[in-house]
DNA sequence: GTTGATAATCTCAACGTTGAAATAACAGCA
DNA sequence: TGCTGTTATTTCAACGTTGAGATTATCAAC
């Protein structure tokens, strides 16, 4: 079966047959994947009131485990976007009653964000179906085939250096 | 080697042991991994006076081949945006004479967008070494695993539907 | 205890995308 | 010829991020 990128790779084949462009057939996969499965996460997210930036931040509080806080820092490290950003998520996600900030009293430069009860039912009420629909989009691998595409990502991340949340 | 995505499972395995959020393994790679890579490239082109959308508009033209030029529509569906950001792209690039309108004789509801000589120029300049440092940040991975990591992106990619470029 | 360097967050203007509406042109057909 | 539905592009306000600077706090060394 050939996808979108096969046919970009034979137009540079035939237009520059002097270059070997065989790394685009993983970064322009990584790169189109990313974009259609975030689509596909929008979708998902849309009819259960969220938006993809605010369920990763929940997420992330959920997964870090009681009391459900993170300083803002942890935050925007692990979304890998700037501190602006997450001030800004924080905010809107403030008003809407899922985190509050709380004044953290071993430094006081820090802000901690703590998940409230609302965000944490929130949470736990839709990831369950959210990984059965990543599930569902990664379905036309079989186990194996999942197990090797997940090692080969991570040795690429690893050797990227991305080896901590924050 | 682990990576940031071993470290979130880890997480998960212990607050929601009852989920098995295997998918995560690939959909989470899928996402940092198009993150760090794109802050690389952006990197990367930055000292040639480009950002990376603009490289991509003049990839898409110079690898469809003599005379250089495609349609409005063409160019966002292979880069997979809105029909509202590719007329804006064509208008910045325009006016830094990369690339120029041209009506469409077949179709008055189309505009042939048409790489420049100076445009053209640029994209045979950068494309070599933008290849070469493709090929650098991919470099942990030895070629079978390229091929097999490639192999198993386009079978994904391909079974959401992704194999046509517009 | 003051100084200087580093760190955490917030602020804000600039940037680019989205999504929907507007405009113009085509194609088929009565 | 005149309708009707569809297609291609442009327009534009809303949105969220970036990147740099401002603010406030910490820490180590004097």
């Amino acid at each position: 079966m050939n996808d979108a990128v096969d046919l970009l790779m034979t137009q540079w084949a035939r237009e520059r047959p002097d270059l070997d462009v065989w790394p685009m057939g993983i970064m322009g996969r990584i790169s189109r994947l990313s974009r259609l499965l975030d689509r596909e996460l929008k979708e998902f997210f849309a009819p259960h009131g969220l938006e993809r930036w605010e369920f990763d931040v929940l997420a992330t509080l959920r997964r870090s485990g009681p009391p459900y806080e993170l300083t803002a820092g942890a935050l925007n490290k692990a979304a890998m976007v700037t501190s602006g950003a997450i001030t800004n998520r924080i905010d809107r996600m403030a008003a809407r009653g899922l985190v509050e900030r709380i004044p953290d009293s071993g430094d006081r430069r820090s802000v901690l964000v703590r998940l409230t009860e609302r965000g944490l039912a929130l949470v736990d009420e839709v990831l369950e179906p959210h990984v059965a629909n990543e599930a569902r989009l990664l379905a036309s691998l079989d186990p194996r085939e999942r197990d090797h595409l997940a090692a080969a990502l991570r040795s690429l991340l690893a050797s990227l250096g991305d080896t901590t949340l924050g």
